[in-house]
DNA sequence: GGTTGACTTCGAGTGCGCTCCAACTGACAG
DNA sequence: CTGTCAGTTGGAGCGCACTCGAAGTCAACC
């Protein structure tokens, strides 16, 4: 499976908000405030100015979706996008920053595990002193 | 390792709300918040109306710890502890509960792989084109 | 040409989970 | 007797991440 692409439809579709909304799975309150909050570069607008998302643009949402459902505050979401938009320079940044998120998505991972095993434990205790109540 | 019971001093030792909070790695406000909603039962006090807390209160708050890291609302938590409060005869619901609870925090930790997976991908690529910008 | 419906902006409101403040009390050390 | 310190209460405030309402614009369809 290739995690860094996926088809959206034909080349130089863009999709309305509402589009791009359902298909990233966030509303289109959020994806305002997204844009608003600089999560999102300024989308581009067709005549009667609405925002026109391309797949560029969706590929951004979710890779931002990833990185809040993680647990990336969404300051630290901004800063990300911040260096992003300042090109290459910044890419050793960018890296560092993946990292120690990473190193977080781990140690959540790894806390998960152990919270499983005590509710594992619980449900177990539950089903042997079953009927003693 | 027994998940169920960790040493925390001799026995008929109780713990004042900071003694308390340290051990649990929640803050006193926190505590007393807790109490407040109902998460917790009515704490025991000393001859100065100051809270005692028991082993078997210690114990309940990690467990309450675990519910909470594990993302499950504080609503449900007070739901949990009420039916804890009613004895024997929730033991079913209790259980449910906890059953219910177990499944999100598989699916918790399977989305949680997925995003490794992309994080993962990202730091590969800024490191194979290292140096290209 | 009127209605529908998805869009626009701005600013206010919501829900959650704490977090803190003010005013006070009581135990203990010097 | 006088701090100091940890505790008590009730209620207010905060940070986060949305979420929504109001008022208006525009395009498309009948």
């Amino acid at each position: 499976m290739d995690v860094s692409t996926q088809e959206i439809g034909p080349p130089e579709t863009s999709l309305s908000v509402g589009e791009a909304a359902e298909l990233v799975g966030l509303t289109t309150y959020t994806l305002r405030w997204y844009e608003q909050e600089g999560l999102v570069a300024p989308v581009g607008r067709d005549s009667a100015g609405r925002r026109r998302y391309t797949a560029a643009d969706v590929e951004w949402l979710r890779l931002l979706t990833r990185l809040r459902r993680t647990g990336m505050p969404v300051r630290d979401m901004r800063r990300y996008a911040e260096l992003a938009r300042q090109g290459d320079r910044t890419r050793a940044a960018r890296r560092a920053l993946f990292e120690a998120h990473r190193a977080r998505v781990l140690r959540q991972i790894g806390e998960l595990e152990e919270d499983l095993k005590v509710l594992n434990y619980k449900i177990d205790m539950y089903q042997r002193t079953e009927g003693c109540g």
